[in-house]
This record gives structure tokens, C-alpha cells and sequence, in this order.
DNA sequence: ATGTAC
């Protein structure tokens, strides 16, 4: 048998780029890191291992505990982790949600081509730039009032749909059409409502950005045309998450569940993966607390879009309808849901997965796929890293078997934060982007650019052809940036 | 990721 030895852990080969971390001590099932043995290289230098190790020790965890070819460390559980825990039996983690609830990233097509674009660049990132709320703190597309900000999360872009800010469209080219069932605001804190409510429509920081793109290549010829996309066209990626109001929803729920469930935590190898037991009022809480920051994430995607539709009309004199400025998709990458899947004994089992640094891929056919591509499989974004490009790949059939209908979310980092800003300069690095590859970054903060630098990252290329090659997310289209907005 | 620490 073919091991990989990782610092004390030792992995065995199941079979090509399937690893496999025995089931020990008070590990409830085995743990899994799909990756290539380059990845493989990277994944072991930091926590990743040892946290999708831990994992295993949940309640309820199902099958095993995943870590995705993009893994690295998280808080507590990996970012890149998937782990399905029993929703009668199991517990629901926030940790192992992240806490950014529902960061994720939407594509929108347009009909431009690289050509209309060329030469417009600079006023075209600068309006963004201008237009769109971004960097730490506050400030967002809409001030809202308390009574608004429940609105937003018991009904997500259904809220937007009535005020403008979207169209009927938009809604079925989303996961839960926008809304997420099961939100109850009544369960998110005052003091995070307080966070969110001027941040409605608004980046962020850190790895969230806005990017106009160009398609530079389609692989699969059916699928591309069934997802809208063909070469030098231009298309616009949003990438962002709850803001604070997720955050702070996340940081008050570790804080009850560590005072009311210490039984449990005490069983656990690491108190960040604090869980509440299945069927808890905790539970019960955590999880209408965090389908109520869904919803509010997905707004703050959807008026982000709005804005960038009014950037774009302004720049190019067209009207967004005219230049079909369509969201083709949007995944969440941070979320938990109660999902029926297929055990390993071959039962039905209702679980909680939780996809942190994950996003779903369902395959063709599967009823929870929108209509628009249920043919062919759902649209998955996998951004990479300012200097790379991204890509668009659909559920892969063996998705639902290996992973609970999940892949890869980005190419994942390569380092800390601290120690990519003692090796890169933020102005040098947008300089090299701008002579070299003609990509155009503005951002509130330099230091913000040297902690995104491209050479921050894993490869996103070998991390999409693992995602390819065991068929749970298949290729479909390729990317490259034109302009990036960050905070 | 984040009113960039509790």
C-alpha cells in the first residue's frame, strides 16, 4: 500500500489522488484529503491535516470527514472541509461553517467582448472603484433600519426583488432561489444586526474582490453554451460574504454553545470545533440564525451586482438589459444544510453538511439543481488568485458518492497574511499585474494587495484538475482578469 | 473573514 507520511500523520493511497487518515482513538469515522501529491506537499505544512482529523470526532460524522484539494487551515476545522453530520443523531458546528456564513462568489454574464472593453479599462475600474463599497467598516449600497435588516434575512433576494434591486431572473439563477427556508432573524443579536445594517451591499476585505473578466477558453463546448459562456466574452465575478453580521452571529454562537455544551466540548480534541447537539434548542437556534446570514449575504451579492449593472451602463451607454448583464450563478462557499444523502450502508440519512472553503456541486438531474441547468449540472465558480484567473466547472457524476455533492471552492493559500506582507509590496505587485499582464487592481489598502499577491496561493489550475479528474466538478470554461476591485 | 485582540 502507498503511504504519504505528513509530519507524524501518515495517509494511505485508496486509489488516484484519494487519501485516506485511519480511523483511531476516538475517531468516529476516517478522515479523506482528495488531493495530488503536490497538493498533498502544500496541504501538510500547516493545521489542515490534524483539524480534518479532529473533525472525525464530531458526533454523528457520516462516512468520513473530507478535506478538498484547496485545504488549509481554518478555525478549528479546515478551510476546504466538508463534513456530514447526522441531523437527528449528530451536532452542527459553527466552526466547522466558518465564520464568514455564506461567503461566496456570483458570476454575471454580459454580451460584451474583450474588444468593447480594451481602452476602457481605467475609467471602467476606477467607477467600480468609486461605485461600489468596499474595505473594513461600514458604509454599503443601502442604509437600512432595524426593521429592514429582518426583512433581508427572512427573505433574501426576494427583499431585493421587491425593492428593484433585482428581477425575477436573478432568483432562479441562485441556490434556494435567494432565500433560504428556516431563517429566523429572531436568532441573530442586536449587536450583529447593529454590524450589518450599514453594510448592506459592500466587498469587504481581505480575499473579497470584484472582477471583470474575460473567458479565455471553454472546454466543454454543450455545457458552455448551456451556462451562456463562449471565448472573449466578458463576464463580472462578485466575491463576499455576511460582513460582520455573520462574524459577530458566528462569534455568539461558539460563545453559547462552549457555556451550554461543555459535556460535548469536553469530548472534543480542539474547543474550536464546539458543536450543539442535534435536536437542541442550540441547535435549533444556531441553524435559524445562520440561514437568516445566508440570506443577508446573498443580498449583499445581489446589490453589489445592481451596482455593477449601473457602473457598466454609465461606462458603455447601454442599458444592462441590452448589454445582458444575466447572473449566470451564485455558490455559497461557507454554509451548513440539511441534506438527504446516501450513507455508506446504503441508507437515506438527513445530515447536516457543512461545506466551509466547499462549494456544492450537485450533478445533472438532481432535483435541487435550478431548472436552467439541470440537464447539465450545477455551475460552479472557482476563483483563483488576482493573477490567475478562474474557472466555471459543473457537478461532476461522482460528486453525490465521494464528496456529498461538493468540490473545491479556490486555489487556497499558500501562506499567512503576515508572512505575505513581509514578501510583497502591495504597489509592486499591482505595477507587475498592470505592465505584465494587462490586469488593472484598485484597492482601499496596499497591504491588503501584498496579502492577496498570486504568489499567495496554491495553483488553482492543479486544484480544478483533481476536481476534474475524480469527476466531482467537471471543467467547463476558464478565466482571466481585466480589472479587480478589493478592499 | 473581522469595528484586523478580550
Amino acid at each position: 500500500m502507498t503511504t504519504f507520511d505528513a509530519n507524524g500523520i501518515t495517509l494511505e493511497r485508496v486509489r488516484e489522488y484519494v487519501w485516506e487518515i485511519p480511523q483511531e482513538d476516538g475517531m468516529r469515522a476516517p478522515a479523506r484529503v482528495l488531493a495530488s501529491e503536490a497538493l498533498l506537499e502544500e496541504i501538510k505544512e500547516d493545521k489542515t491535516l490534524e483539524q480534518i482529523k479532529n473533525t472525525t470526532h464530531l458526533p454523528g460524522i457520516t462516512d468520513h470527514a473530507i478535506c478538498m484539494p484547496d485545504g488549509h487551515q481554518g478555525y478549528g476545522f479546515p478551510v476546504g472541509g466538508v463534513g456530514a453530520l447526522d441531523a437527528e443523531n449528530g451536532c452542527i458546528s459553527p466552526g466547522a461553517v466558518g465564520y464568514d456564513i455564506n461567503c461566496g462568489v456570483r458570476m454575471m454574464r454580459t454580451n460584451l467582448t474583450y474588444d468593447d472593453l480594451k481602452g476602457h479599462e481605467e475609467e471602467l475600474v476606477d467607477s467600480l472603484f468609486a461605485n461600489i463599497p468596499s474595505g473594513l467598516g461600514g458604509g454599503g449600497v443601502v442604509e437600512a433600519g432595524v426593521d429592514t435588516v429582518d426583512e433581508i434575512l427572512a427573505r433574501g433576494v426576494d427583499w431585493a426583488l421587491e425593492h428593484d434591486y433585482a428581477v425575477e431572473d436573478d432568483l432562479l439563477h441562485c441556490e434556494d432561489e435567494g432565500m433560504r427556508e428556516g431563517a429566523d432573524p429572531s436568532k441573530i443579536s442586536q449587536k450583529a444586526k447593529d454590524r450589518g445594517k450599514n453594510q448592506i451591499g459592500s466587498l469587504g476585505s481581505g480575499n473579497h474582490f470584484l472582477e471583470v473578466q474575460r473567458v479565455t477558453d471553454v472546454f466543454d463546448d454543450a455545457v458552455g453554451e448551456a451556462f451562456g459562456l463562449s471565448e472573449d466574452q466578458i463576464v463580472v465575478l462578485i466575491h463576499c460574504g455576511s460582513r460582520g453580521l455573520g462574524h459577530q452571529t458566528c462569534n455568539d454562537y461558539l460563545r453559547k454553545i462552549e457555556q451550554q455544551h461543555q459535556g460535548l466540548l469536553n469530548q472534543l480534541p480542539d474547543k474550536e470545533l464546539a458543536a450543539a447537539p442535534a435536536g437542541s434548542q442550540l441547535a435549533e437556534d444556531y441553524y435559524g440564525a445562520m440561514n437568516a446570514a445566508i440570506n443577508f449575504a446573498w443580498v449583499n451579492r445581489q446589490l453589489i451586482m445592481h451596482r455593477t449593472r449601473q457602473v457598466f451602463e454609465r461606462v458603455f451607454d447601454r442599458s444592462w438589459e441590452d448589454m445582458e448583464m444575466d447572473l449566470l450563478y451564485d455558490v455559497a462557499h461557507n454554509i451548513a444544510k440539511k441534506e438527504t444523502h446516501t450513507v455508506g450502508d446504503g441508507e437515506e440519512r438527513e445530515v447536516y453538511v457543512h461545506r466551509k472553503g466547499a462549494t456544492r456541486a450537485f450533478p445533472a438531474g438532481h432535483p435541487d439543481v435550478p431548472k436552467a441547468y439541470r440537464d447539465v449540472g450545477q455551475p460552479i465558480i472557482i476563483p483563483g488568485s488576482m493573477g490567475a484567473g478562474s474557472y466555471v466547472l459543473r457537478g461532476g457524476a461522482n460528486s453525490m458518492d465521494l464528496t456529498f455533492g461538493s468540490t473545491a471552492h479556490g486555489a487556497g493559500r499558500l501562506m499567512s497574511r503576515t508572512q505575505a506582507k513581509n514578501e510583497y509590496w502591495g504597489g509592486d505587485v499591482q505595477q507587475q499585474l498592470e505592465e505584465q499582464d494587462q490586469i488593472y487592481v484598485k484597492a482601499q489598502s496596499g497591504a491588503t494587495v501584498a496579502e492577496e499577491a498570486p504568489g499567495v496561493y496554491k495553483d488553482v489550475d492543479e486544484v480544478v484538475r483533481v476536481s476534474d479528474e475524480l469527476g466531482i466538478g467537471d471543467k467547463v470554461a476558464r478565466t482571466f482578469p481585466v480589472c479587480n476591485i478589493k478592499g
